[in-house]
DNA sequence: AAGAAGATTAAA
DNA sequence: TTAATCTTCTTG
């Protein structure tokens, strides 16, 4: 897909709107994605591969783009991310925020704190657990396998707002970087 | 081998 | 504001 071609920051803004699948024993679960945040690897100190760190955790982050990274943080969160840029160059994008479309009971089920309909994607911690996303899911291929993207809803560029990163306050010059994206007015996105 | 910190969430 | 809770990384 050439989708993968893209700088990082771009791609962040090309997936809003984009529809991703997840597809296991439970069945299937889907949503748009609204929300995201580009992560500039080697130079950017908010990276988990910053200054190319290399470790068993940031190893996906080296491969090539479209593939999924998933980590444990905070005792009791996954994260879900895309890695993006060329090969060997340790660049992601963290999905924050989805808007739920299939298999909106089965999200009820998984999180069953939830509220309301609104409460069980508009948080990366929150969408990983509502769509099923493990530390098994490290290191898949999108689109090859159980986990896919797909065209979803058009986003113009007039509808997308950039803002500082959220919970990288340790990282110094990088803290205000506009690196995360999201739809205008969609009532999905977190905080 | 042990300790600190973290790309968060929910409840007080 | 704070506890929950555990992986990863750093240091000794």
């Amino acid at each position: 897909m050439k989708l993968w071609n893209l700088p990082t920051l771009d791609l962040a803004k090309e997936l809003l709107g984009m529809k991703l699948i997840h597809i296991d024993d439970d069945g299937i679960t889907s949503g748009y994605i609204v929300e995201t945040e580009a992560y500039l690897g080697p130079e950017d100190r908010a990276a988990h591969s910053y200054n190319n760190r290399r470790t068993a955790r940031t190893e996906v982050m080296y491969s090539e783009a479209g593939m999924v990274y998933t980590y444990f943080i905070y005792g009791m969160h996954v994260c879900f991310n895309i890695v993006s840029g060329p090969l060997h160059k340790p660049e992601a994008i963290l999905i924050r925020a989805l808007q739920p479309i299939e298999g909106i009971e089965k999200m009820k089920e998984r999180r069953a704190r939830a509220k309301n309909e609104i409460q069980l994607t508009n948080g990366p911690g929150k969408l990983s657990k509502a769509m099923g996303f493990t530390l098994h899911d490290n290191g898949k291929k999108l689109n090859e396998g159980n986990i896919r993207i797909e065209e979803g809803m058009n986003i113009v560029p007039d509808e997308i707002i950039s803002g500082p990163r959220i919970g990288i306050q340790y990282a110094e010059e990088a803290v205000h970087y506009p690196y995360r994206f999201w739809i205008k007015n969609n009532p999905y996105v977190s905080r």
